[in-house]
DNA sequence: GCTTGTGAAGAGATTCACAGCA
DNA sequence: TGCTGTGAATCTCTTCACAAGC
């Protein structure tokens, strides 16, 4: 099948099978089947197969996939030739912590600049990442090519913080605030909220573990 | 409808309901309807009252929601009322962030101890928070009673991590590192990359942004 | 009037199961 | 023989559209 549309769902997974299958070139192996790609990436085999179908790849029947040629297609379709420069807004303890995250840049999205609030932070660097006033968005944005911007703010700045960045020409958002932010449908936005990812545990907790209380 | 059974899907959004209700509640609001709740939790209406149905609840049709009600109506759901204690396990950069996060004691899920192998930070505490080797995970998790535990290691660890959790009886994960996690059935995990968040938006990017490139 | 609650329709994702091919 | 690639079936989630009821 052609790679005219992948669905969202395996959009998502396809990270995680490059990953999969960079630890299967580690090890050695030059050659996979989707029962050992499944294994890898906590899927089942058949997911693994149509999801790859999208991609327009070649396995060979009876034998399986070349490593290093699906490690080439899926690069592809990811598109992680490309560097996309990031910037983080809010330097809290999240906010520290994505800033001196290494795996970013790895991975090619670099934390090039930082924003704050606080005038102590302002001008200088934060592990390499120099930190500017929000009012200066807009020209880091053009000046550094940055195409992703992180929210790591309180989240009663964190709309305001949005808004500066779609304002600055910013069309992917990656929002660890518990708001929910409103933006232009044509800018993207990813939550990350553990507090929610938390609930949800509990949910199934609460769900599960006892048989029924006792009345 | 009963609350017999709510699809994932609603449970993920009800966390987002019930902050939304929250700030209606702090804004004064007694009543609200379907439409305005949608629009706070960036969802719509219809979603809204499918998933509120799965609830049991009853709003009043003409007139909408009592907010009160709806507030403990889903914190029920949800099980807002329990504390679940929390474990961190790993203290690099995002492992101290999310030890530090006070966002985490408010919403029921404090972290009450954290796993390091650095024999430094062990006997200390970090932030409040008493920080104790490998080897003493099933004895804490027993006597604090810890529902949750953190997977914040580097990948290398992070399965390794994941085992003495589930070792030391604990059924709900959320893991932080790129790795997938295998663990028995009855185990729960939800699993948070930042970088494939970055990778998916990248994905999006090099889809939108160039209307083709020239040959 | 206005808004809920919900069957029914629609869209999307997963899984099945097997034909096709090395 | 063994494994891929994929239509068809199934399941899940979303959206529609309207009857029910304040």
């Amino acid at each position: 099948m052609a790679s005219g549309h992948i669905p969202e769902a395996t959009v998502a997974r396809l990270p995680v099978y490059l990953r999969s299958l960079g630890e299967l070139a580690a090890s050695g192996a030059s050659t996979t089947s989707s029962d050992v790609l499944a294994e890898l990436a906590g899927v089942n085999a058949a997911k693994v197969r149509k999801d790859l179908s999208y991609l327009g790849t070649h396995g060979t029947r009876g034998v399986g996939y070349d490593v290093r040629h699906l490690v080439f297609e899926v690069s592809q379709a990811l598109g992680v030739a490309n560097t996309w420069p990031v910037v983080v807004c809010g330097l809290g303890n999240l906010g520290r912590a994505l800033a001196k995250h290494t795996g970013f840049t790895e991975r090619g999205f670099p934390v090039v600049a930082a924003i704050d609030v606080n005038p102590e932070l302002v001008g200088r660097t934060v592990d390499g990442v120099p930190v500017h006033p929000p009012a200066a968005l807009a020209e880091i944005v053009r000046t550094l090519g940055i195409a992703i911007g992180v929210v790591a703010t309180p989240s009663a700045a964190a709309q305001g913080t949005a808004d500066r960045l779609v304002a600055a020409g910013i069309r992917s958002i990656l929002d660890f605030s518990p708001a929910v932010l409103s933006v232009p449908h044509y800018v993207e936005v990813r939550a990350v909220d553990l507090s929610t990812e938390l609930q949800i545990l509990g949910f199934h907790l609460q769900r599960d573990l006892p048989p029924l209380p006792p009345v």
